[in-house]
DNA sequence: GCAACAGCTGAATCGTGGTTCACTTCATTC
DNA sequence: GAATGAAGTGAACCACGATTCAGCTGTTGC
């Protein structure tokens, strides 16, 4: 008898699971998953399609994986300035506006993917987690905000999924197919709109909001 | 020669059409579009398939004259509260949300449909629309009200496009397949925060928002 | 070198629904 | 009641894209 798996075929396999994995998000960055069939993801990747079932449970597995990717970068990139330590839940609520928007201006092909392209059942379900993932993040906000004093009580749940779909159906216009550019200066008066916006629905003055520089 | 079509076969005609249009639409608003195949749907108004193609172009067509129509009774409903007369600006914000709530959670699979469902690229666009004619009544209405001085200068388009993302996606979560019944309690909270939500968003104090029946 | 085996290949296959069309039914006119 | 044509029928057809699989390639261990 002879051979056994070692590193570097492993590594090997690692990597072309990994290329089909950029394959795909990069074409759903590029032009929609409508455009994403497997046959063309395998051959941005390079590999034959065979390959990506052999990587892959099924085309919807492969997706739902690269959504959840995604998704989680954006999550973890709101997160991440929501955080900003000592500074009050409606600073913190801006800076996640902000860059929430901005991200989504910045890649618009991928953030109409991930907020409202329609895809299969499998990669839905993947949408709603994430959606419901920014629910969460900015309902904790809000509980922290409530319960310090800073905010009056609310409903925390239903005001942070109303904050997520406010954002999402604010930028779908600007996200759109038709919507070509306008690149710069549209951008800043959106977003200063919706920072505006997320402040007076959680009832606070605007306090003039910091410039900074997440995107 | 001998033959002309007479009142009563296009009555009969207009009737078959408007027997696949119920049929198609009921069957949305009872088990998704994902459930609305030709066959199913043909079955349903009591025709063979191939009837459904001589009073529709395509699945595409038929199912976006549906959600045209049923798309614009709820924009008429919503309109209609919006109009009160001689009452503020605010006043008729909250009506609009609480009945756009309403209608949403009487008629959950429909309104999933309308709203978020997977839909082929045709009915999306019919979609678009159907929210576009959301944002821009509640737009006019804050137009109205900055004109009048009831309420602070504000990019309306974004407000009522942000305004139309927070209901829908608050009433998403409630919306959904899994979430079954609590049917009146629950509903009547929800309604309560996205009514003080939408108020808070175009700033102005709650003011008792009266009660009514509207649904 | 060669046996053993994993990974890769891509043309062929398959499933799903939308769509067609040759035929039937039925109202209309003379 | 026979000719005419529109409306309706539904089984067959077809397009499309996901999935499979028999063979091929390249690596490993002796």
């Amino acid at each position: 008898m002879a051979y056994r798996p070692t590193e570097l075929t492993e590594a090997r396999r690692r990597a072309t699971r990994t290329g089909i994995l950029k394959a795909a998000h990069d074409q759903v960055a590029e032009a929609g998953y409508a455009s994403a069939d497997v046959k063309t993801v395998a051959a941005r990747a390079g590999v034959a399609t065979g390959t990506v079932y052999r990587h892959f449970e099924s085309k919807s597995a492969l997706f739902a994986e690269v959504f959840r990717e995604a998704a989680q970068r954006e999550l973890d990139m709101v997160a991440a300035v929501a955080a900003w330590p000592d500074r009050t839940v409606a600073e913190r609520i801006a800076a996640g506006t902000e860059t929430f928007a901005r991200r989504a201006l910045n890649a618009p092909v991928l953030a109409y993917a991930l907020l409202v392209e329609p895809v299969d059942p499998v990669v839905e379900a993947e949408r709603l987690r994430f959606r419901h993932g920014h629910h969460l993040g900015f309902a904790s906000l809000l509980d922290e905000g409530v319960a310090s004093g800073e905010l009056e009580p609310m409903d925390t749940a239903v005001v942070g999924a109303a904050l997520v779909g406010a954002l999402a159906e604010a930028l779908v216009g600007p996200l759109s197919p038709s919507f070509n550019g306008n690149s710069r200066r549209p951008h800043e008066a959106l977003v200063a709109s919706l920072v505006q916006f997320a402040l007076n629905a959680i009832h606070k003055e605007d306090a003039d909001v910091p410039e900074h520089a997440h995107a």
